[in-house]
DNA sequence: CCAATTTAAATTGCACACAACTTAATTGTG
DNA sequence: CACAATTAAGTTGTGTGCAATTTAAATTGG
């Protein structure tokens, strides 16, 4: 296996962490302004992209599908419980465990959301070919960080 | 131009700023232990990285380099300066300028941190030229947002 | 059946990240 | 030279992101 030498190695254009941070926190610039046009931000439309899927998940599968932890999650979905986007409630079955179900306004949100993503698509200006293959290597590269 | 229809557009798995957003957070955490071990974060490393390419910057232009304004990076700047990591001083010629030096102990740590890339490279389970293709990639990507 | 263990959220403390604003120094223009 | 405009950092307030810890509920082993 061919190696970098020491200060290759240590230079910030060479390192694959910093093109991914830098990149991640440009898209999510991007997205900034497009969604506070909807009174959200870049981790709440996260959630909400995962509540449309599948509503009334409980905090911990909403953890495991954003990889999040409670943390996180925890004061970022009562802020969206007091923008009126969702209502957390304790499970009837497990105590412990705390829904999170979209309000009316929360499903209705959808529908004004389906004008960000051809606003990103345009500002790539990659092809949909390659959008879905940048994206399919993010996912396999993320999958091995996270095993290791 | 094909595009996905509403509900595919709206995909959690289909979204790029998703798989960039978690690929960066995964590397963000592959990095944090090998960084502690340093008594570094990793945006401080990434100060470093920078420092160690060309010392006594300015913060406007490290910020250029990092993309990160000031008020991310003078709080950051003063925990370093805190750490024995650099100084900050005012230039002469221009007061308004705060300059970043790295001190020798800062200088000193570029030998420890040589061991921090090949671990992230082995974690990758990417050849070198994968790597390197990757973060070309991610950089073309983080220009046209950043032009947008 | 109940004490020990496990599990799910919430909390705490720290470090970013940024928009908007403030303060201080320099520059440009007449 | 005066002084408005510009520039460079710093400050403020909000929202993440996470490790470590705590609290409460459910499960399990003896």
């Amino acid at each position: 296996m061919p190696k970098l030498n020491t200060d290759s190695a240590l230079q910030l254009d060479n390192q694959l962490c910093f093109a991914l941070y830098s990149a991640s926190l440009a898209m999510t610039k991007l997205y900034t302004p497009l969604l506070s046009a909807l009174g959200l931000t870049y981790p709440q439309y996260l959630v909400l992209l995962v509540l449309w899927e599948q509503d009334g998940l409980t905090v911990t599968a909403l953890g495991e599908r954003l990889s999040l932890n409670s943390g996180t999650l925890t004061p970022l979905l009562k802020r969206m419980e007091a923008s009126g986007l969702l209502v957390r409630a304790r499970s009837q079955e497990d105590e412990r465990r705390v829904l999170a179900s979209l309000t009316p306004e929360g499903k209705k949100l959808k529908v004004r959301a389906a004008a960000v993503p051809p606003c990103v698509a345009e500002a790539t200006d990659c092809s949909l070919s390659e959008l879905m293959a940048l994206t399919h290597q993010l996912k396999a590269l993320r999958n091995r960080l996270n095993d290791f």
